[in-house]
DNA sequence: ACCCAGGGTCATA
DNA sequence: TATGACCATGGG
């Protein structure tokens, strides 16, 4: 049975590792949230690009979203993929955050409005709703993602990848201090982790977590230079 | 020629 | 409640 101690040796084991990730990676509330959706499904490289494109046209405000036409943004994100169902995706957030008289008006409502607020927008599930409510609002909200779910079935620290989202999140938060800076260094280490060494096809050697992890879920015929558990050595 | 990437929605059983 | 199809680009 996990216990706090043994995800809190996980987060110091993957913080010595990579260091400080001082997430999200955008310049404010409203890039961040643009962000989120970009990077839904989709590697973050090309999320980047089309930030990169809207910013380079000058259109990564509030007006200039709200005054595009929904095909000319889709165009500019376009290298995001699934291009057109973000761009109708983008125009609703804004229209949610216009509701609201801008940015301010909308982040300060208290967290399970927000959240409601942000699960009402077509396009924002629970994923997308919590990274907004942890990284541009502020809130211990902590996020699960296809990372999350991953590396803590190999860890053994979740029973099932495919459990509904709020069982992954508590099985999360029963260990962790209420703490926005903790949810959000975690989140981002895994994000991290789960890029280096805990793909779909493990790179184990060098693996900061590998006396601990169990080697679930790993797709036969896959295992890159992937052993089975070899000592008890604690993390 | 595959497989994968920081999801969400909708139809179906 | 729980699967599966669909959305689409770009890199390994």
């Amino acid at each position: 049975m996990w216990h706090a101690e043994d995800l809190g040796a996980v987060y110091r084991a993957l913080h010595r590792t990579y260091g400080p990730q001082g997430w999200w990676p955008a310049e404010g509330p409203l890039e961040m949230m643009v962000g989120a959706v970009l990077a839904q499904a989709t590697a973050w490289r090309n999320a980047e690009r089309a930030i990169a494109a809207l910013k380079g046209a000058g259109l990564l405000s509030l007006d200039a979203l709200a005054g595009l036409h929904e095909t000319e943004l889709a165009e500019l994100i376009r290298p995001s993929g699934f291009y057109r169902q973000k761009a109708r995706r983008l125009k609703a957030l804004v229209a949610l955050i216009g509701e609201h008289g801008g940015l301010t008006g909308l982040l300060e409502r208290i967290t399970p409005e927000l959240r409601g607020r942000l699960l009402a927008v077509p396009g924002v599930g629970p994923e997308t709703a919590d990274c907004i409510l942890l990284y541009a609002a502020g809130r211990p909200v902590f996020v699960v993602d296809a990372y999350t779910r991953r590396i803590g079935a190999r860890l053994g620290l979740l029973a099932d990848v495919g459990a509904p989202y709020d069982d992954v999140a508590r099985s999360f938060t029963q260990l962790l201090p209420v703490d926005p800076d903790v949810y959000g260094e975690l989140h981002a280490l895994l994000v991290q982790h789960a890029k280096a060494h805990c793909r779909v096809r493990p790179v184990c050697t060098g693996c900061p977590l590998a006396a601990r992890c169990l080697r679930k879920g790993i797709p036969a015929g896959r295992r890159r230079a992937c052993s089975g558990r070899t000592s008890h050595a604690r993390v």
